[in-house]
DNA sequence: CCAGAATACTTTAGGCTTATTCTATTTAGA
DNA sequence: TCTAAATAGAATAAGCCTAAAGTATTCTGG
């Protein structure tokens, strides 16, 4: 079902060595803030290059677009490129590539809307296809990242990741408001 | 101090929106495994973005130069491009092209061993200032970015994301063993 | 000693991401 | 109405990252 990308179809090779990585360089000195920042850095980036390896290994696809592709399969309504540009938290000339491949490869169509600027982003039927069934297999891959966690220990994991969304979308979004000195 | 790129001499701009997030967007019925990723990667992201933007706008400089310098800066006595590769778990055609430009920038040198096919990389004095005078504002963001959570939360996270971490590895590692089926 | 394996690094091609700039269209205000 | 601002998307240039292939050097076992 799927179209494969010829430019993805390559064998694994060695991903970097693990040994010693960035976290495990912090010394004893280091702020509690910093060491726990590197940490979830590492995290994130262990489980997401699992992902984005097995994501081109059993399907020739890349994380960026089985993330789109994932979203509309949760908006079968259609989205506009801007809405997949918010909901995915990158920029929209990311987007406009993105979907120009997935369109090339028949998995996702644009669809004109009354607003002539902007189009509805919808999975095709065999864009629909391909996606059930890579997302069948990524979420053993998660489930099987992830279950070094109790189930007790995953809520609360979920709880603390909420302060921490909370807290830095305020402060992120705080600075982001020109302080308005002059003019 | 610095000596900017000039490419990266740009005034900030819209970061893309975040009304409603990817992980926002996850279901009711979706696993709980892939929630919680999902949340670990918003969280990640966030605080990632920050951090290179203010490198960007306050520095010119960006994440990656500044991990290689970081680096650096723990291990005074130098550390080889392979070394390099290993702890920032990137992989070692990257590091020749950081490193190239953090040279063209006099903020690195390379060192000939006896190794002859090898280098040692070292930060010049000038690195050595650039990066003390990035690394305590690089500190202040962070604590800010994680000072929604208490003392015992932070050590509670931590707590969690070692486990998450050594999982990780553990199921990473054990894949990529070849399963020497025959010969 | 010496041929083959391993190691350290570089190069290349392709994809992702960003910030910026541009075009087309829509909206809003005088 | 008609012009200015806002919005949607595309195009562009530069950096990051990867996988794969290439080059030089070192190591190792016969």
């Amino acid at each position: 079902m799927l179209r494969p990308n010829p430019a993805l179809r390559r064998t694994a090779a060695r991903t970097p060595g693990r040994a010693s990585d960035r976290e495990t360089a912090a010394r004893p000195d280091d702020h509690r803030a910093l060491r726990l920042w590197l940490r979830m850095l590492t995290c994130t980036q262990l489980i997401e290059r699992h992902i984005r390896n097995e994501l081109r290994v059993r399907f020739s696809t890349t994380l960026p677009r089985f993330d789109l592709m994932s979203q509309l399969e949760r908006h079968p309504e259609g989205l506009k490129m801007n809405e997949l540009s918010r909901r995915m938290m990158v920029t929209g000339g990311n987007i406009t590539g993105i979907t120009d491949q997935l369109v090339k490869e028949g998995l996702v169509e644009r669809r004109p809307l009354s607003d002539r600027r902007a189009f509805s982003v919808k999975l095709t039927r065999a864009g629909g296809k391909a996606f059930a069934e890579m997302a069948r297999e990524h979420e053993t891959w998660v489930v099987g990242l992830l279950s070094g966690l109790t189930r007790r220990e995953h809520a609360d994991l979920l709880g603390l990741l909420a302060k921490v969304k909370s807290h830095a979308l305020i402060t992120t979004d705080a600075e982001s408001v020109e302080p308005r000195t002059s003019e």
